[in-house]
This record gives structure tokens, C-alpha cells and sequence, in this order.
DNA sequence: GGTAGCTGCTCACTTTTAGTAAGCAAAGAT
DNA sequence: ATCTTTGCTTACTAAAAGTGAGCAGCTACC
């Protein structure tokens, strides 16, 4: 066996599987920064995640309020206030945020520098 | 300004979009962890990711591909043997799939364990 | 040399998901 | 009274995923 990178071999898959269940999507990370940065309210959430629909925010919010990471809290007006926010749990995705950000970044850079390297 | 966990704020959206536009998806991560694990012929990889259909790893490969994450090399036979592996720069989403991996670890943890406590 | 099997796909089709635009009730502001 | 904001939902359309079959090129076997 020669000797690679890789000591993760027979858990990935099935943990990776899990966690893409949860987590993949276009969205779902996004919604939480969004959150975690402040924006609780729902047209807020609109707002700061760019391209977003009302539709599909509500139903990623539930989403992630069935998978634990969100609570949404009705205060009884009125005027009826709606806010979403993180639940402690949802920070233990911050690795995995932390280092697709930092891909992201990277990559940014890969791309936008292809071609000129001297 | 209260003191959160997180410094990550202005960059992150941005990030964490450019990560998700290439990575984001039920299958990409899979298909890469399955590479790195040795598996390299088309119908290899698709016994090894369970689930996946001929068509949608045709569509991912390619994906991958552009994205120069995965390179598809034709020996010409006979028997034609086509090879896919992955590139080096693939080596960089290693942190994600390790967070990712770790987190989906816990995860079923602890959805193994709701319901029956005490 | 026929038939069965594997490989690396593609094609036609159905089902599921995402996206778009509009709208609606309750409230607030002007 | 009218207009705006909030937190959604509802129809509708478009795109993507999944399903099953199939196909060319080769091998393997008897």
C-alpha cells in the first residue's frame, strides 16, 4: 500500500453522505451565515442572501428547523414578530463553513489568475 | 457590538457562494473522495458511490472536470481504458471533506440518539 | 461463432426540485 | 384612505435528478 494522504478511508463516504443530507444545497450554509451575522428576521434573510426566494427560504428555513440548527419564535404582537436563529448546535458547522470559505477565497483567486502566470 | 465566535463576517457570503458553486450538490465530494480512495474507471466509481446513476456521474465527471478538479485520460486500446483522477488542486478541498466528514460523523450521533434518553 | 458479459457512456422519459410572479392578511406609516 | 412592510403561500414554468433501456466495442467461454 503505498503511502498516500489519505487516512480517511472506510468512514468518509457513509459520514460524508450524512452530512450532505443535511447540509448540501445551495442555500443552507448561506442561510445560516446570514443568521449567525445578525439577520433574523425572514425578509432580512431575503435580503442578505442574494438571489434567494421568498419560496424556497421558507422552505429551507424549515428545513433546517426540523434538522435542529434553527428555531423559529413567533412573539404574539401585535404587529406579529417572526425571528429565526441559530441554534448552538448549528455552530458546530462552522469548521466545515470556515474551511468552504476559505476554498472559496482560494479559488476565487485560482480563477481569476489563470492564464497570467509568469 | 457583543463578542461572537465569529470574526468571519464581510467575506464570507461571497466565500462560501464561490465554494458552493462548484462543490455544492448531493454527489461532487463523493465523487471526489472515491477518486482519492482508488477508485478510477467510470463504472468503479459508480459501484462505490451508492446511489449514483451512469448519467449523473456522466454530468459530474464533466463538471469536475471543467472545474480542473478531475481529469478524464482515454489510453487507447484495445481495450479502450478510460481513467479519471483526481488533480492535485482537488488536494484543497481535503479540509472541507475532513470538516464535512467530521461533522456527519456527530451528526448521526446524535440523531442516533434522540428519543431515547432516560 | 454465438451468446453472454463488461465498459463507458447516451437517450427518452418521468419525477422531483428550483425559480418566478403574483398575491394575501395583518399591521404601520402618511 | 392609500401605500408599504412583513411573512409567507400559491400557481405556474423551467431545470435538474432519477429510471430504464440501449449501444458500440471489446473479452471470455464453450
Amino acid at each position: 500500500m503505498p503511502p498516500t494522504n489519505m487516512g480517511h478511508c472506510l468512514t468518509t463516504l457513509p459520514s460524508l453522505r450524512d452530512a450532505l443530507d443535511v447540509v448540501s444545497g445551495k442555500w443552507k450554509l448561506l442561510i445560516l451565515v446570514a443568521l449567525a451575522t445578525g439577520h433574523q428576521r425572514f425578509r432580512d434573510i431575503e435580503r442578505s442572501v442574494p438571489g434567494i426566494s421568498s419560496k424556497v427560504l421558507a422552505k429551507e428555513l424549515k428545513d433546517l428547523e426540523q434538522h435542529q440548527l434553527v428555531r423559529r419564535t413567533v412573539q404574539e404582537g401585535p404587529p406579529v414578530l417572526v425571528t429565526y436563529e441559530v441554534l448552538p448546535y448549528a455552530d458546530t458547522l462552522d469548521p466545515v463553513i470556515f474551511a468552504l470559505r476559505e476554498w472559496g477565497l482560494n479559488h476565487r483567486r485560482k480563477i481569476m489568475g489563470t492564464g497570467s502566470e509568469a
